[in-house]
This record gives structure tokens, sequence and C-alpha cells, in this order.
DNA sequence: CTGAAAGCGCTTACAG
DNA sequence: CTGAAAGCGCTTACAG
């Protein structure tokens, strides 16, 4: 655009240009290097010129561009979060474990959402990776084969959260889904119930859910109880699936004693659809979930359930990123983060 | 590290450079510059050399650095949303709006929360200007002094949600939530309920469920109406917090006929006291909520509320980032998205 | 349709 | 404690 030749008024112009390191080092009178090292720690600089320093950032309002930063430095304090799905409490719970620590370190999060697709995974790797990032929080341990080598191959610390795999690319936050449902599992049958039921929903695809479906069944077969009641929805877990679930339940198997969901928010769409059906729980049928979900508590009767560590993953993962800044990766481990059986009401 | 001297096996070296543009372009056989040329844009590229470059590509594994072309280009694809709770039912729905959109758009979202605090918020809008962004979601169109200058100055479309601004700085999507509750507030009026409360959480924070609070007493007084039953409790909603004011709420206004909370998870919170404390809704008290979350279908009775627009803001938002690319800033605007009174059993 | 040069805005050794 | 030069890995005009 043509700037008209009129005289230029003394206000800020507007079609003004980016104010760079430069242009605070000109103000401050010093070189540009000076304002990089002043910024990057005050303390290696005069107290007087740090002074004229920030003054002269304050003065242009500059703002450090992180793109040159970071291409630069190749510390770029970016970190991906990679999810199954964002709308979903236990998800977001994990993101801001990971974000309260990382965004008080000068850390970026880059947020990105698989919707159970592990192809979709892959391409966001694949985009995140771009970014040179420090380090990648990803929920679970089963990747597509380019994915892992993309992980395998990157510098980046990556973690994998929310299961505890066999052979981790690198970190491993999680705990043992089997081991929480078999837990579970032990709890109903030791309550007395004989005829108990599992309810997940895609299964095929989220895996720790089916973790967990394999732990019931496993658990009561060890125990020598009926199994085979087990029923898995397409589509993803909703409040009303759990309702639905309740009716085909009882159409299905009448006789069930206790449900275990693969989630709370199955359980809980089940709970509250209990009353207008008129069934007593947990004298008709107990009903017990998975996460531990706040609305649980306030169901009457309360949700017995398995209370998984979201937030603390998510907060352990970024630590673990923090803790090996600059430190070349060295060999994969797995932290065990405790779960915990939660009785309450309802089962 | 030094390289020890045997011979280098023809196995990749596992101490590698990060590969880049130029070994694509040699393995090709052509300039960087074609291989850039055809990775943006494949068309401009003999289909013979395309298919070499991208041969090179895969071969290599190569993955385009994003701070360097960022950097180089000044067009970024980095969108930062800034919402006030990442674990709140209510943004993480406008956070995968804006997230379906920018991603298949290859825009990557940088996450941030502000906890209801403008200086938090202020924080965030400068560590992620230093991203060069070409758009910034945020919720609220309230900032600080200098958020705001930051706001006004930068050259990324700015689009602020959720609440419908008398001065946008850029633009502004979302819908009136005073008039909301004053049609909520109708609504209960045209029923015949005439002790009303209104309870909030963090309304001195919470612009937002404040201006449902203003639009509450306004139409009572304009319908001639008692007002003044409002209650207001420091800290974010939360179930539990619903529940609580449903038993101050009998205990400071025992014949309180209905209850408009400012959000769903108070509302749902005391719809859910309601049974372990006998009271039938709506007969003994009628509840309403706001926002319309899933969890409200499912309460017995369900939750009659005010369902507000969240994920097509989101979306909506991010559309309105992509149509703007390579365009400068012209005057700021308004996007009214209908919010809707969903009436069921509740009041 | 393809290439060499300059530059985006920083940081990193290397000097003094 | 401070500075000049080189370079991070791309893209953007400008040529041919």
């Amino acid at each position: 655009m043509p700037r008209s030749n009129v005289p230029q008024p003394l206000e800020p112009v507007r079609e003004r240009r980016r104010v760079t390191m430069r242009d605070v080092a000109r103000r401050a009178g010093v070189g540009a290097i000076t304002v990089s090292r002043a910024l990057a720690d005050p303390t290696k600089v005069s107290p007087a010129l740090r002074a004229r320093i920030d003054a002269a950032v304050r003065e242009l309002g500059y703002v450090p561009n992180r793109m040159a930063g970071g291409l630069s430095s190749q510390k770029t304090r970016v970190v991906p979060v990679i999810v199954p799905a964002i709308r979903n409490a236990v998800f977001s719970d994990l993101i801001e474990g990971a974000s309260s620590v990382l965004l008080d370190a000068g850390y970026q999060i880059l947020l990105g959402s698989t919707d159970y697709d592990l192809e979709r995974e892959e391409n966001l790797i694949a985009d995140f990776l771009g970014w040179t990032p420090e380090g990648i929080i990803i929920v679970g341990t089963e990747h597509s084969e380019t994915a892992c080598r993309m992980l395998s191959d990157t510098e980046a610390t990556v973690v994998e959260l929310f299961e505890l795999g066999a052979d981790p690319i690198d970190v491993n936050i999680g705990f043992s889904n089997i081991e929480a449902a078999r837990a579970m599992t032990d709890y109903l049958a030791d309550k007395g119930y004989r005829r108990v039921a599992f309810v997940g929903a895609y299964l095929e695809r989220d895996r720790r859910a089916d973790q967990r479906r394999a732990g019931f069944e496993a658990r009561l077969a060890e125990r020598g109880l009926p199994s085979g009641r087990v029923l898995d929805y397409p589509g993803k877990s909703s409040y009303d699936l759990g309702a639905q679930a309740l009716h085909d339940l009882r159409a299905r198997w009448q006789d069930t004693d206790a449900v275990f969901f693969a989630n709370d928010v199955l359980a809980v769409g089940a709970l509250l659809e209990a009353i207008p059906m008129g069934l007593k729980v947990p004298e008709d049928v107990a009903i017990a979930g998975f996460n531990g979900l706040d609305i649980g508590a306030r169901a009457t009767p309360s949700l017995t359930t398995v209370v998984s560590p979201r937030f603390e993953m998510g907060q352990r993962a970024a630590e673990e990123i923090l803790k090996r800044r600059g430190v070349r990766r060295g060999d994969a481990y797995s932290v065990d983060i405790p779960y915990r059986i939660l009785p309450r009401g309802s089962a």
C-alpha cells in the first residue's frame, strides 16, 4: 500500500513493522546480543543496563518472537498434548494437570485430539513434530507403526499416559487398567454379587476400556464366577448410552445383580436412569463405574468407582519433561501412579 | 560428544542431525527451493519431480520445521485459545469446536487457561503473542488495559467469545447473556413462579454469570416481581456447590418456589440433591440452569435450561480466522449466535 | 518449470 | 560485562 505523502504525524504510525530485538537494542543504546542476554538471564547484565533495557522493552511493547528464538536455540518450550477427546472430563483433567506445570515454566501446550483414531493420531504426531517439541504427552501406549517410529526417533521426551505398556517408548506414566478392573471385580464379588455384567463403549478403539473388560472377565473366571455378560456399544460413551445400556441389560439378562461400567459417564447415566425405571440401587442392581468423576458423588446413591489419577498423571508427565530438559534420552522407564477403589452407595 | 573413529556402519547413525529440506533436495537431485514449492503446492512442480521429492521425503522421514517456516513466511498457522478453565465442559465444547475446524486446516492450537483471572489472562496473551499467531480465540470481552492494548495492536484476528461486548476489539462472537437470562426469567414467571432466586458462583470474576444475574434481576423488576434472592459463592462452580446452595436457599428463603442457577453444573448439583432432601421438583421447588450440558437430560426430572451455542461459537471463531487469512483487519464486528430456552421437567 | 540470494528474528560460541 | 559474525531452516521475490 503506497504511503500518502502528507507529512507523517508524530503519533505512532499504524502501518508499523513488528518491533524487534534490534529496536530495543537501539533504544537502549546497546547491542542486540546484550538485550538477548538480559532477557534470558537478567543477572548477566549490569543493573543499570538491565533497567535501560527493561524500559526500552516496555516503551516499545516488545514481545520476543518465539519462532525465531526457538529456531535459533533449538529450545522451543513447546509440548503437544494428544488426547482421544477434548470433551471428556477425564482428559480435561489430564490436560489441566499438565498445563498447570508447563505454563508456569514458560512452556506452551499444543493441543490435539485423535477421536480414538490411530491414523488421526499419526497425523497429529507428524504435525506436532514439525514444532520440534521438547516433549510430547500422549494418551495410550498403542500407536501405528509409523507413529511408533516417529516417537522413537524424535529427540523429544515422549510420555505415554493412562496405561502401563509392556514396552514403553520413553517415559510411561499410568496404572494397570487390567489390575484396577480386577480389583473392582473382586470388590463386587466380595460383596456377594454373582451375576455381574460389564458395559463398555467403543471397546475396539478405546483400549483402556477394553483392558478393563479383560481384567473383569479374567477375574471372574479366576474366581469361578459366570462371565459372558458383556455389552459393547459402537460410538463414544455418553450419559444417554449408559441409560440405554441399563434397559438393554434388563432385557437381555434380567437377573443381573451388578454392573461394572467401563467409565463413570456410562455408570452415572445408568444410575440416574434407575430412578425412572423404578429400580432400586444397589438392591435391585448394583452399579460401579470407573474414573471418579465429580458427578458420581452427587447421585443417590453415590457411585462406587475406581478413581484414576488423571490430574496427577498430567502433572507428572509435565514434570518428567521438564526434568529432562537438555538431557539425552536414556533407557525407557515406567511410573506407576496408584488408582483407588472408592466404595460408595451404589455397589 | 566425539565420534568414535571406527568405520561408520551403513545403518543410519544414531547421532544424526535433524533431516532438513536440503537433505531432501539433495536426495531428489533438485534445489531446496523446489522442494519447498512442491510441498507447499504440488501442482507447481512437474509430476515426475513431485514423485521424486515425495519419495525422498518418505525415505528420509522428513518433517518440515514449522519454526523456520513460520519465521520465514510470517504465516504461522498457530491459534491460541484462551479459556477460563479447561476442566469445564462448557469450555471443552468450545475448544473442540475450534479444534475441529483448525486442525483440518493445518493450524495448531495453543491452549491456555486463565482461571478467571485477568492478570493471568494478560500474561497468557503476552506469551502467545510471541508466536505471532494468525488468530487468537479468547473467552469474554473484558480484559486488562494492557491486554486490550496488546489485542488491539496485534495483526492477529482476535475473536472474543461467549458474550456480546459493547465495543469489540475485532471479531466478537456470542450471545447476550443478559437477554438469555431475561428470557429464562420470563419463562419462569410465565409458568407462575413468584418467589424466584438466583444462584451463582464467582460472580465477581465470571462476568457472563454475573450478566445472567443482572438480566434476571432486571427482568424481575420490570415485571414487578420481588427480587433480592440472590446467592453468590466464592470459588468455582461445582456439583457440590449446587447441592450446598439448595440447602442454603431453603434455610434462608424457605418459600422460594423456583431457582435459576447461573450454570448447569450448579443446577444439576441442586437437582440431584433434591432427592435426598425429599424435595419434589418442580412441585416444591423448580430448578433451571444455563448451558445445556448433557447431564441435565438424565436427571429426573430433566433440567430446564438455556442452551448456549458452545461448539458453534468455537467453530465459527475458527472459521472467521481462516476467512481472514492474509487480509488486513477491518472494522470490528459482532456475530450473534442464538441461544435457546430448553423447557424440560424441572421448571 | 526451476534456481541462487537474501532475509525472517533470534541465540550461540568466540572474542575482547 | 559487552559486541560482531554466523547460523537455525525455511520462504519470498527476482531471474532465467
